[in-house]
DNA sequence: CCGCCTATCTTGTCACTGTCTAGATTTTCC
DNA sequence: GGAAAATCTAGACAGTGACAAGATAGGCGG
């Protein structure tokens, strides 16, 4: 830090050193995601974003599957606060919890379109590195903790508690690809809906998956 | 065809002319998808795999995308027979029906886990295709044909009906997504069931999306 | 049976990709 | 201050999809 009166370490454009050259390439990877989508990621195309030569990224991240696994896990956390954003607002019984996390993450879903599709069905992140596995079980934890406190100490030992975790997953995610990906217009026409419409129409449909 | 005494077109390997190359290339293609993920798909290698050179398949697709398409409207048409298959063993009252179609849903991404990656999640294939627009909407045809059944006519201007049809989709679709990305293992240890705990545990799942 | 026409396929090329290497620049630390 | 480590650049390589030009084969009219 040889300029301790600038913030830190701005990004400054004219560097050799970058300076924080690792969180801005997580950002413009995730801007390039959400802007060209995941299938034409380009790591190229990241380091130019980032004002850095092509080869730069390899002393941050091995490669682009290191890139692309550290901004997945910074996805898992994000889908965790988006469900509790929403469980905040909710009334505190399990089922309004339950349900208000399903919407937090399918709110996460249409926001971070590409992000979760990183997240969830590609094959690019490592799952066996511990940030990732890490921040990805922690989401898991979250969908268990609502269940938790309905069905006991233990829930998996309780068949019946992993049925009801599975099913209010599989309906979440299920509502959120499908959305996400515009599948939902044709039953529902989901983007002529407003807010509230959306939020009672997918409450209804989550809480269906909690009915035992 | 100057041997005619052989099967009509059999894919012979030194001939200058394939015989029928477009089908080869499909079942290449799938093979590729099926062996190495779609996130490594090459054209080049599904050439190379029908024993033809890298320029060949322009000739009978357009190029990558167009072959994708073909292939994932294929997909369509025999995820709906999959479907058809657990429906003709089920009971004919529509509940059954309804859940018997999950279970092909999902025994479809089972067999074909890149193939139901490439159709659903993947923005390769062109959807203003009509082949592709076609055999996507007589998937969903075929998931409405059984709440149509018991709601009347015309699903369309039910809202409950829509609704109903939404849930059951996204859970099955929610169910197909998780399982084959192997995030069912840890609620519900998948891969170690058998057949026969699958299809119970599947159908009690699917079931609950289909109670009002 | 012959020759042309078209469809099919091969080959070579281009820009772009991810990864690797060698070297330049800066920071850190003793 | 000077060595060592970290960071970044630049060049190269094999592989990719797309395109163009040319080779080969099949079909069809004569």
């Amino acid at each position: 830090m040889t300029a301790p009166e600038t913030s830190a370490r701005t990004a400054s454009k004219d560097r050799y050193h970058h300076g924080d050259l690792k969180t801005a390439l997580l950002r413009a990877a995730e801007a390039e995601l959400a802007e060209n989508g995941i299938e034409s990621f380009s790591l190229r195309a990241v380091a130019k974003r980032a004002g850095v030569s092509h080869g730069a990224p390899a002393h941050h991240f091995k490669d682009a599957k290191g890139l692309l696994t550290a901004l997945a896990a910074s996805g898992f956390r994000r889908l965790v606060e988006a469900q509790e954003v929403r469980q905040a607002r909710a009334d505190s019984d399990v089922r309004a919890q339950q349900i208000a996390a399903g919407l937090g993450y399918i709110d996460f879903a249409l926001e971070n379109p590409a992000l979760f599709r990183l997240m969830f069905t590609s094959e690019k992140p490592d799952r066996s590195v511990a940030e990732l596995g890490e921040a990805s079980i922690a989401a898991y934890e979250k969908l268990m903790s609502g269940v938790r406190s309905v069905v006991g100490e233990n829930p998996p030992d309780d068949p019946g508690a992993m049925k009801l975790i599975m099913a209010s997953w599989a309906m979440a995610h299920g509502l959120a690809d499908l959305v996400v990906s515009g599948r939902a217009e044709r039953p529902l026409n989901f983007s002529a809906l407003s807010q509230e419409e959306r939020d009672t129409l997918l409450s209804d449909l989550m809480g269906r998956s909690l009915t035992s």
